[in-house]
DNA sequence: TCATAATATTACGATAACGGATTATACGAT
DNA sequence: ATCGTATAATCCGTTATCGTAATATTATGA
């Protein structure tokens, strides 16, 4: 278990770490999904949904929380009106760098630790990771049963 | 944002990668869990949280049901009588193996994608990004805010 | 056109994760 | 000894996340 379990342990670090926002009134979730758009602005739920990993109903009740905060807005889409465009707020988009500039110091800090090539080697082994974990979801091995609730 | 939204996006596709197993009615927190006890027999609830890195409250409710479905047993320690020490029953120790097997499918896979090389490097930087952000926690930049619970 | 499929998001009830406070034990200093 | 502090783990009320079903919009084909 090289891989698995410090990816898990990272995460909730990170997650321990962004409570620092929490003063803020930002839940984890919440905070991942600002810094998102703290660059794209205007992204579609199905981008964030992309960025994140996230349930899809859990992303509509964080948007939920943005929006009632008056941090996000959300409008029909022009091309496609079937979709929702998320937008940050001028207070949201303040929030969001600061969010930002959190994560940012906290990959600054790794980076000083490990080389470029380490980061580059980093990003591909994650990368397969997701993608594997990905690819072989609903596969395998497994009795096909019929899905149960729990 | 080239560590963190990877890592968050892994621990998600990991975790429906897991729901493979849900049918034997696991859950992801519950999965991992067993995948530890599958190694080390006899662990106290600290070095689970340590391996994971969860909330303590999250894990003993983890544990709770983990109890409730004979899978584990809890036993007062010996040395130290505030522990407690956590060993899986027969049945959970089966299921545990299959949980293990099921994540180092997931990695032999990324392994058979990565240079032996790369997964060093991959090492280095998660470690590297559980610490720091382990350290960083309560310092640096932010509103002083009055309580600090870590 | 109309029916049906496909895509995308929301609604809502259920539950796992959380945060803070509590209980119980250990241990050092006086 | 016993007092005070530190540590281990849990209890309980709250909240975020989840899973399923429903809804809304657009695309497609007879």
């Amino acid at each position: 278990m090289k891989l698995v379990h410090p990816v898990h342990r990272a995460t909730h670090r990170i997650g321990l770490y962004l409570d620092d926002l929490r003063e803020r009134g930002l839940t984890q979730g919440e905070a991942h999904i600002l810094a998102l758009l703290a660059h794209s602005r205007g992204a579609k739920v199905a981008d964030l949904h992309r960025g994140l990993a996230h349930k899809r109903s859990t992303l509509t009740s964080i948007l939920d929380r943005l929006a009632a905060r008056g941090l996000i807005t959300r409008a029909v889409g022009q091309k496609d009106r079937r979709t929702f465009i998320v937008t940050p707020t001028a207070k949201g988009r303040k929030l969001a760098e600061r969010v930002q500039r959190h994560l940012s110091a906290l990959e600054r800090a790794v980076a000083r630790r490990v080389s470029a090539t380490d980061m580059q080697c980093f990003i591909k082994v994650v990368t397969a990771l997701e993608q594997e974990a990905h690819h072989r979801v609903g596969s395998a091995g497994l009795r096909p049963g019929p899905k149960r609730n729990r």
